[in-house]
DNA sequence: TGTGAAATGCCCGGCCC
DNA sequence: GGGCCGGGCATTTCACA
């Protein structure tokens, strides 16, 4: 990022390791990727200050939190300008039901990922939260059956 | 999960601030929500084994792995049968561009997000891998223009 | 919940490429 | 000279009472 220096093989084997046990001990990393623990505290600490590493977070089972039913709402804003935009993202970030938001191109203007507890639920953040709102067209909700995370990101092409 | 009892409001800031930030110290996440650092350490390895925090990760900056341009594919398969899906799902998680697979209701069942270093890049993903393949039919690219998070997963309803 | 031993993180030096 | 390695101390973790 602020760094655009190339990645040797280190960097990426650490990228890969870290992107799936954020929490590793460093001495185990630094084996892992076969470099001495302090030179591998430093790469690590190198790859956070570049802005290549943005944080470490705890993942959390979405059924624990009474998170059955997952949803993507595809939901097109009149007019599609940033006085509308602006406001409209921040309303659905503020909802403790989204996941994600995408602002994207196409017939629908974005793409909202949300968990909520019951389809009942979700039919109330739709009416509720959404259809409410004068700047929301036609809303389309997507049911999820289920859902894959892809593998670590890396340099490009890998 | 496993262990489905009710979360304290203790439970509930470990489970907030660990999500956007993995890696605090367990005297610092103790102080942060009033309770001692062995009591702190032990509801967090309660969480852990109950399946309540399923793992810890980094997260990194898709501009400095080079990808600049990500997308979401609405994605329609035929025939729509486990036989078809489970194949194009394994084939779609082991694309280096792919983010995550969502299996949905609607039109179109599969909403596949992606990160491409160009558009050059997506069209030769989309041609190459997505639409050369028997099962699929018809493919929707949209592209992403930007996207945000939402808060922490905390218990529902909030 | 508080304490203590073991392990870890991390700053420091010198060294080699 | 920039990055890699090993030593030493402060900090943290984690089992025990």
């Amino acid at each position: 990022m602020r760094d655009d220096v190339a990645f040797d093989s280190v960097d990426v084997a650490i990228l890969r390791i870290l992107q799936s046990d954020g929490r590793i001990a460093n001495k185990d990393l630094a084996a892992a990727v076969g470099v001495a623990p302090s030179t591998c505290l430093d790469r690590v600490a190198r790859l956070r200050r570049a802005g290549v590493i943005t944080g470490y977070l705890a993942e959390v089972d979405a059924a624990s939190m009474g998170r059955t039913v997952d949803a993507l709402l595809a939901v097109q804003v009149q007019p599609h300008s940033r006085g509308v935009v602006d406001p409209f993202v921040a309303h659905v970030l503020a909802l403790p039901e989204t996941r994600a938001v995408h602002h994207v191109t196409g017939v629908d203007d974005f793409i909202v990922h949300v968990s909520c507890g019951s389809t009942r639920d979700l039919q109330r953040l739709v009416l509720d939260e959404f259809t409410t709102r004068p700047e929301v067209g036609r809303v389309q909700t997507h049911l999820i059956f289920g859902s894959w995370r892809g593998g670590p990101l890396l340099p490009y092409p890998s």
